[in-house]
RNA sequence: GGCGCCGUGGCCAAGUGGCUAAGGCAGCGGAUUGCAAAUCCGCCAUCGUGAGUUCGAAUCUCACCGGCGCCUCCA
């Protein structure tokens, strides 16, 4: 087994990853809290987590991917009284978007996916153990986790418990220190709430991960991820809980992914500094509506527009811990580059009569490996497959994979031109499709190429069909005729419509752009 | 104020001590084509600035300039 590195938020470094327990790889991403529709930045952490564990899988760990949702929280209370609908509506509402949109994206990895109003039993019972261990004490019907005790607080985001402030000054008069944050929360009148040792009441925002974390992956799992927005406190806080009840390290490796930026903007998206944008509320700025403001529209609508896998794609060609500027017009230019891939895939076809979209991705990587003789184009696939699993083998490097993959997309076209084999019916189509089961290997890793794409034409594609192929006949009359004037006349007619002819050897082929 | 990140060709973006600094988009030249499109070949950067460490630095150190994040809910 190849030995992958791993950047850890914890120490800083690019650690070599070893599983708690050899074959077996547990990950904890924290998911949304589901007061308002997803917008982009909820889909970076959801699609690299998702490529992660597939580069993990086809690396022959045996992966257990766990996304929370937060589905109580002072935000989903507001947004229930205000829309007059129950709390729980409003998080079904919106988990339903969430998945929608995870979908287009083609995350389909996760495991598991808990809610925090599922898992009460357990987020009590680890409260009751923390003020047993005197590192949580009740307060008029509120619990807090009492920041002074652990001695080891502040170790992820390298801050004393002096410099952490709490809630912003504004310190609650049941906290013995403003650091101090809330496990439980009194219930006001009306709120939901649940039954607890202490109070009526609902779990604080941090508790949950800790608890849910240790009922599905246990005390000490592999992978604890989420956005860099989240190491403190969340992340802080997670690890002050659940050390101190445990005794031993919540997880080994901490991976936080760089947020998203939108374009042209000031602040992330989503964020702090959009907020304080007057002209948009304060849960339109947070929802995802706020981009839509500004012209964008929701996130469902980004995605029909734009295609899923355009921005997956889009998402991995960059670094994961990099900061990624958004824009449409730059997932265009990310899709220019994959057009490229399909181009060759119709090439493929047209030679082999067997569709990408139908091989088998190698589930394991000794299972693609290549033996490759004196076979000049194999040889080059192997180079490019070996350079493509170094680069995810040192911190899942998807933008350095991404470069290895055009570069297989480019050796293939040429020994195709090379060895003519678009014309030769009888050549031995052996390497190139060893070649293209390689690409399809490695795409599927990243999580693109997955599916064909639709047609086009979309549900009139038959007749549009039929009619393309009377308008080619008309035209290669023409041009048989030599009367190149009528011939260009129906190809500049038809780029007009964003149909594009390509004539090649002894046929015409189309596309819509 | 505290903690931290970033600055690579027109744009996006890998690389973080040593072969000719990946790849994509755009552009230019060539092969191919009736002309195109597609494909292939070639061209296009010395790595924010300055100093230092080193046989050797985009990669390490320091200073400066510029951009950004967290410290309050946030993927």
């Amino acid at each position: 087994m190849s030995t992958i590195r791993v950047y850890n938020t914890l120490s800083k470094t690019k650690e070599e990853f070893q599983p708690v327990v050899p074959g077996k790889v547990g990950i904890y991403l924290c998911g949304p809290t589901v007061y308002a529709e997803s917008h982009m930045g909820h889909m970076v952490g959801p699609v690299i987590f998702d490529t992660v564990k597939r580069y993990l899988s086809f690396n022959g760990y045996d992966v257990n991917f766990v996304v929370n949702i937060t589905d109580v929280d002072d935000k989903l209370i507001k947004k229930s009284v205000e829309r007059g609908i129950s709390m729980e509506e409003v998080a079904k509402e919106n988990i339903a978007d969430y998945l929608h949109n995870l979908s287009h994206l083609g995350v389909d990895q996760i495991s598991e996916m808990p809610k925090a109003t599922e898992h009460m039993g357990n987020i009590i019972a680890f409260i009751e153990s923390l003020v047993e261990k005197g590192f949580a004490y009740e307060s008029e019907g509120d619990v807090y986790f009492e920041v002074g005790k652990d001695n080891e607080y502040g170790k992820l985001t390298n801050r004393s418990v002096e410099s952490s402030q709490g809630e912003g000054g504004q310190m609650s008069a049941r906290k013995r220190a403003t650091n101090d944050f809330a496990l439980w929360k009194i219930a006001k009148e009306g709120e939901p709430s649940w039954k607890s040792p202490w109070s009526e009441g609902r779990p604080g925002w941090h508790i949950e991960c800790s608890a849910m974390s240790k009922a599905i992956l246990g005390e000490t799992f592999d992978i604890h991820g989420g956005g860099l927005d989240l190491t403190f406190p969340h992340h802080e806080n997670e690890i002050a809980q659940s050390e101190c009840c445990h005794g031993s390290p919540m997880a080994k490796y901490w991976m936080h992914n760089g947020l998203l930026r939108a374009d042209n903007t000031a602040g992330k998206l989503g964020g702090k500094s959009d907020r304080e944008n007057e002209s948009e509320t304060a849960e339109e700025a947070a929802s995802g509506k706020m981009s839509r403001s500004k012209g964008a529209g929701g996130l469902a609508e980004l995605i029909e527009r734009q295609g899923g896998e355009n921005i997956r794609f889009f998402l991995l060609r960059t670094h994961y811990r990099s900061t990624i500027l958004f824009s449409e017009p730059a997932i265009e230019e990310a899709a220019t580059g994959l057009e490229t891939f399909h181009r060759l895939f119709e090439r493929y076809e047209r030679i082999t009569g067997e569709s990408f979209f139908d091989i088998v991705p190698n589930a394991l990587r000794t299972d693609g490996d290549i033996d490759a003789g004196d076979d000049e184009l194999l040889v080059a696939v192997k180079k490019h497959r070996d350079a493509y699993l170094e680069k995810m083998d040192d911190d899942f490097n998807t933008g350095g994979g991404v470069s290895e993959l055009f570069e297989l997309v480019r050796v293939v076209n040429k020994s195709i031109d090379a060895n003519k084999l678009e014309e030769n019916k009888d050549a031995d189509l052996t390497a190139l499709k060893q070649a293209i089961a390689t690409i399809r290997e490695l795409s599927a890793i990243l999580g693109i190429f997955t599916n064909a794409p639709e047609s086009a034409a979309g549900q009139d594609s038959q007749l549009v069909d039929q009619l393309m192929q009377l308008v080619i006949d008309i035209r290669a009359n023409a041009r048989a005729n030599k009367d190149f004037a009528t011939s260009d006349l129906i190809r500049d007619r038809l780029g007009e419509l964003s149909i594009t002819l390509e004539d090649r050897k002894g046929e015409t082929g189309w596309r819509i752009e």
